[in-house]
RNA sequence: GCCGAUGUGGCGGAAUUGGCAGACGCACCAGACUCAAAAUCUGGCGGUGGUGACAUCGUACCGGUUCGACUCCGGUCAUCGGCACCA
């Protein structure tokens, strides 16, 4: 006798049954399928139900894949190095990993709940040094290739932390964590040479089946632009200054230049009349910090006193310097053209500089111009040999022409900059470098890696912008792998993005000694088929992966260059603000954090994987309410009833049972193949509701409930077994086959349509499918023949199975 | 400022991609069962008008295309996200 759905007994059982039976095995003969989840970080708050969301819909992928035949790689691990974790330690003297593998317990823990396949035998730890040697093997080969490199640069520094800082720990220009004024410091950094890559990370965006949203995003990151380079003389100087611009249309409109203040020749163009007040704005300038330089929008700048010469028409432009122009990209230095670009008009008016127009909007110059006109479209003017030509045409052909002129070349440019590696940090991967007075920078031997991260005293910065390494004298100590003389250790430390970099590629030989992947088996299990994770990472960790897959193809380790195939974005679960109600990112100093815990508890794994998909768009945000969740638990018991009912008392199998079936098949995957996954359980809830109907009239037939049951076990797992095995099926669901649909099966003979006057239904007839048009509209017309009454029909409009309508007055 | 996404009942959201707007669910209301409550089951549930089968308005706003528009086109507004002096 059928017992009522009991999701404790029926998880407990099935929860224990996998462990025994395990139902992911390779048999050698199933081509693979490699779907991952974005690795998290094991944070002391544990999982919340947005974490979840993006394990669920892994996981029923994954569980269809495997119900389509496939061998599943569906792993996960831990990017365990970071801040948080180096905090408590700060705080409590306990050393970060006491707190990372409590942590990675508790998630652990919590993931299981999710009932997810994680295959654990290939779980990974970024911070294992059997791991991180591979991370600094890759830092090696990168130093090796010339892709790492060292370079004094200006980084945030906080002067009362005495450290430095990232970019994202500077918050509105302090510090995040004692609001003090961030400035700059020159430090020596370690810089990886992601720029060598810019074009391929580019233009293989187009390969990938990614969101186009985060396609464009990292395209604009890279941001290519087209243009050329310029020299300009230098007045009564032997010198010359070259100048980037992707308007070399209107270099006849070039008024003035504008240099960096940190370019090579600023200080050497001063006269003796501005040389103190040029020396001081490039003071000024290095005090102020990046964030400061970017948030006064209000120009500032200093006079030369110096003047370049146009090659094109011989002109004298004075030289300016300008914190608005970027040291860093393009040449730092450009020919500013007021008529037609928004920075310089706005920087001609604040110090009087001349504008002119050589570009004539609809062939007409601007009287009284307000504002730049900085469309490429229009008639040149003032432009000399120029005159009259189209500004798009020039734009594009202007390169060329001004190399061949000599007076520069045609070139591209990225908004790219290289990756600033270093962090001076103890919780981190060490850098696997040694600094020999004589040799310079030697690569630790390959042989000798991992450079273990030893054990210190005070976890906190040293004060002098060095990590806590640095005071540790016998680590530091060492010799030189070239020479043998005494030599240092490096003590900076890798950045947290440095192991989620290529950790996927571990995870099909998570335990290789030898190797950082052994090479059948990247050949077999990779490249990642479906990566799923949140948008945060739609440019850093993405571009990152990107890179280093590039590379490792580049020297052999790989035969792929673009790891992830496909990419799926999950949105963001919210939780309200508790006072204004309004939908917020769950964080702890809010107190809106859903823990999945009780829920799993009071309603089961199922229950709560069902509402994570029925909660909306899986691509969009959505915010957490902890009522729904009952309605899908009342859909569950339902569901499971009916099912139980009919298992054990069957129904015959009617051609409306055959063509339910079928709908449903065809219902369930294609909205399970477009992602549409909260379509897919409302999907089952409606069928659900026609099935309880039927078992009172009948019952439904043992088919069906099978194809049922196939359908709904990627979602509820447990569900799933249970009722295989309830009917009389040996093995585990999902070992059996995805159902598939028969088109013709589904369609009615007799179809319900409705019929319209201008638009507005008016009523509804019953037709065979194939009935004739006018056969079909007669009958329309006597349906609704008292609402025609009194018109004048101008037209019947028939569209095949869809509608009627007929237009009158 | 630039780029992108979104805007549908009290709420979460559907709509086979131009063809019956509001599926499915939450909340709510009524009824059945119960001494009673919970659970469960049945029915109702966009606004306005009418006792009523019905009429009429309605998918952020304004306009357009079409026999027909949540869907396509032009413009406006709002919310959210990304970039932000990249010459």
């Amino acid at each position: 006798m059928a017992t009522a759905y009991n999701h404790k007994l029926i998880e407990g059982k099935w929860r224990k049954n996998w462990e025994a039976n395990p139902i992911n095995v390779e048999d050698g003969k199933k081509p693979k399928y490699y779907c991952l989840d974005m690795f998290p970080y094991p944070s002391g708050n544990g999982l919340h139900v947005g974490h979840w969301r993006g394990y669920v819909i892994s996981d029923v992928w994954s569980r269809y894949k495997m119900m389509q035949g496939y061998y599943l790689i569906h792993p996960m691990g831990w990017d365990a190095f970071g801040l948080p974790a180096e905090n408590y330690a700060i705080q409590n003297g306990v050393h970060p990993s006491v707190a990372v593998e409590r942590n990675v317990a508790n998630f652990k823990r919590q993931m299981n709940e999710i009932a997810a396949i994680y295959d654990w035998d290939r779980e990974v730890n970024t911070t294992d040094p059997d791991y991180y040697k591979w991370t600094q093997w890759i830092f090696v080969k990168m130093f090796k290739e010339g892709l790492a490199y060292e370079k004094e640069m200006p980084i945030n520094w906080c002067p009362s932390c005495k450290t430095g800082l990232a970019n994202e720990e500077v918050v509105d220009g302090k510090c995040e964590r004692c609001h003090s004024e961030v400035t700059k410091k020159n430090l020596r950094q370690w810089m990886l040479k992601i720029t060598a890559y810019a074009e391929r990370l580019l233009s293989d965006l187009d390969k990938l089946d990614w969101p186009e949203k985060v396609k464009k995003m990292q395209s604009d990151w890279i941001g290519k632009s087209y243009g050329a380079e310029v020299d300009f003389k230098v007045d009564g100087m032997d010198e010359s200054i070259t100048v980037y611009t992707t308007r070399p249309d209107t270099l006849w409109g070039a008024t003035f230049m504008v240099l960096a203040p940190e370019h090579a020749l600023a200080a050497k163009l001063a006269t003796d009349e501005t040389r103190e007040a040029v020396e001081k704005y490039i003071f000024d300038s290095s005090m102020k910090s990046n964030v400061d330089r970017m948030q006064d929008k209000e120009k500032t700048g200093v006079f030369t006193g110096s003047y370049a010469i146009n090659p094109l028409n011989g002109k004298k432009t004075p030289i300016w310097l300008a914190d608005y122009v970027l040291a860093d990209y393009g040449t730092g230095a450009i020919m500013c053209v007021p008529a037609h670009d928004d920075r310089d008009f706005e920087f001609a008016k604040k110090f009087d500089l001349p504008i002119i127009q050589v570009i004539a909007k609809d062939g007409v110059e601007i009287e009284n111009m307000e504002e730049a006109y900085t469309e490429a479209v229009g008639t040149m003017i003032n432009s000399g040999d120029w005159n009259g030509m189209e500004s798009s045409v020039l734009k594009v052909e202007a390169p060329a022409m001004i190399e061949k002129m000599g007076y520069g070349k045609k070139t591209t440019n990225y908004k790219l900059r290289d990756w600033v590696f270093s962090r001076q940090r103890y919780w981190g991967e060490p850098i696997p470098i040694i600094h020999c007075p004589d040799c310079g920078a030697v690569a630790v031997p390959e042989e000798q890696l991992p450079v273990l991260l030893p054990d210190v005293e005070k976890y906190e910065p040293t004060g002098t912008g060095e990590s806590p390494l640095a005071a540790i004298d016998s680590w530091v100590n060492t010799t030189c792998p070239c020479c043998g003389k005494p030599a240092k250790r490096e003590t900076n430390t890798m950045p947290q993005w440095a192991g989620s970099s290529w950790y996927f590629l571990r995870y099909v030989d998570s335990k290789n000694p030898d190797e950082l992947v052994n090479k059948d088996k990247a050949d077999k299990y990779l490249p990642v088929d479906m990566y799923i994770g949140g948008v945060e990472h739609a440019v850093l960790h993405l571009l990152y992966a990107r890179f280093y897959t590039k590379f490792l193809n580049d020297i052999g380790v790989v035969d792929f260059d673009e790891p992830f195939t496909k990419l799926f974005n999950q949105g963001m679960v919210c939780g309200r603000d508790k006072e204004t109600g309004a939908a917020t990112k769950m964080s702890k100093s809010l107190g809106n954090i859903v823990s999945p815990d009780d829920m799993v508890n009071d309603y089961g794994c199922d229950s709560l994987r069902l509402y994570e998909l029925f909660i909306g768009p899986p691509e969009l945000d959505s915010i957490w309410d902890d009522r729904g969740i009952d309605g899908v638990y009342r859909f569950l018991t339902r569901f499971y009833t009916m099912a139980v009912k009919n298992i054990e008392n069957p129904g015959a199998e009617t051609p409306e049972l055959i063509k339910l079936r079928n709908r449903l098949v065809y219902d369930i995957t294609t909205r399970l193949e477009s992602f549409s996954l909260n379509t897919v359980v409302s999907g089952f809830m409606e069928y659900n509701n026609k099935f309880v109907d039927l078992t009172k009239n009948g019952g439904v037939d043992r088919e069906t409930i099978k194809t049922l049951v196939q359908l709904i076990a990627p979602f509820a797992p447990h569900m799933g077994e249970e009722l295989w095995e309830m009917l009389g099926e040996t093995g585990s669901v999902f070992h059996a086959s995805w159902p598939i649909f028969d088109k013709a099966a589904m369609e009615d003979d007799v179809i319900t349509i409705p019929v319209q006057i201008n638009g507005k239904t008016k009523g509804t007839i019953d037709i065979a499918k194939d009935a004739a048009k006018d056969d079909v509209i007669a009958k329309g017309k006597e349906a609704i023949a008292d609402k025609l009454e009194g018109l004048n029909i101008i037209k019947e409009i028939y569209v095949p199975g869809k509608i009627v309508n007929i237009v009158a007055k």
